[in-house]
DNA sequence: AACGTTATGTAATATTATATCATGGAGAAG
DNA sequence: CTTCTCCATGATATAATATTACATAACGTT
């Protein structure tokens, strides 16, 4: 959170109420938070609670680096790396829907080294992976 | 198509009209297409319009691997590879939206391998490529 | 003070997706 | 051959996610 604030003041970007709360919501959970989750939340703390309100503050976070997007759960989460250059990876437990990040072992070198892939000039990639985590597998087995 | 139908006999899977027209609608386009626009389609083919005619369709078709969601897209394409067992990553263009499949490179075996993410069995793994096409490339260059 | 830029307020609506309950049709079991 | 069961479809409603558009405010610059 200290370091969100040092690097917009850095960058010239307004971490203002709104935004600042909902990357402390987002910061509070290790699960991924929908956009109306939040938006309940903000209402909850004194915000305006039209849509637009949640969905601006997430974007703001997700230009920034600050937070990422689930596609498989239009979700939330805040990035575990704000500020560094990275291409994540996301574990999901479909169990707990907790959601870990990784640093992605793939360079977008190594996708476009597949054939049918020279084609393209590739610009960003998300990888989401679906599993359980280790919690929820031991409670599987019993 | 034709091994679709022999997939299906073989696997004591129905492909109705209603799945198999969608079936056809998306091996013509190499766009994805939204379940809205599906359901459009269908309808001017006859059918009846209702949104669960196209999701149940594209429910049927993506478990068994004819077709994929494409996250980021909330839409529909083509499987490349049907019937066989493969771990695809998708190229999407942004430009012209032409969306391409490819082989992953990348097994869940090396997604793994990285330190944090020890803690999960991972089961399924997607991978989206946002990036523009060489023809768009090109077009852009001008 | 006037202006431009960025952010917020507000209402309305678009888009994507699912839940639920009723109906129909085809093959298996009796 | 008929009853049962399973699977698919029909139909209505509604939930969940996301955006458009336009008005207002706050703030620093000229």
């Amino acid at each position: 959170m200290q370091s969100a604030q040092d690097y917009c003041k850095e960058h010239k970007l307004q971490l203002t109420p709104a935004r600042r709360k909902v990357l402390e919501l987002l910061l509070q959970e290790h699960r991924a938070l929908g956009a109306y989750t939040i938006l309940d939340l903000l209402r909850e703390a004194g915000f305006k609670s039209q849509p637009p309100i949640a969905y601006r503050a997430l974007d703001f976070l997700v230009e920034n680096g600050f937070a990422h997007k689930i596609e498989r759960l239009n979700a939330f989460v805040a990035c575990s790396l704000p500020g560094t250059k990275h291409s994540p990876a996301f574990m999901i437990c479909r169990q707990c829907e907790i959601v870990a990040e990784t640093q992605s072992p793939m360079s977008n070198l190594n996708l476009s080294a597949t054939a049918d892939v020279s084609a393209f000039r590739i610009e960003q990639t998300i990888i989401e992976a679906k599993g359980v985590c280790n919690s929820c597998a031991e409670i599987e087995q019993l």
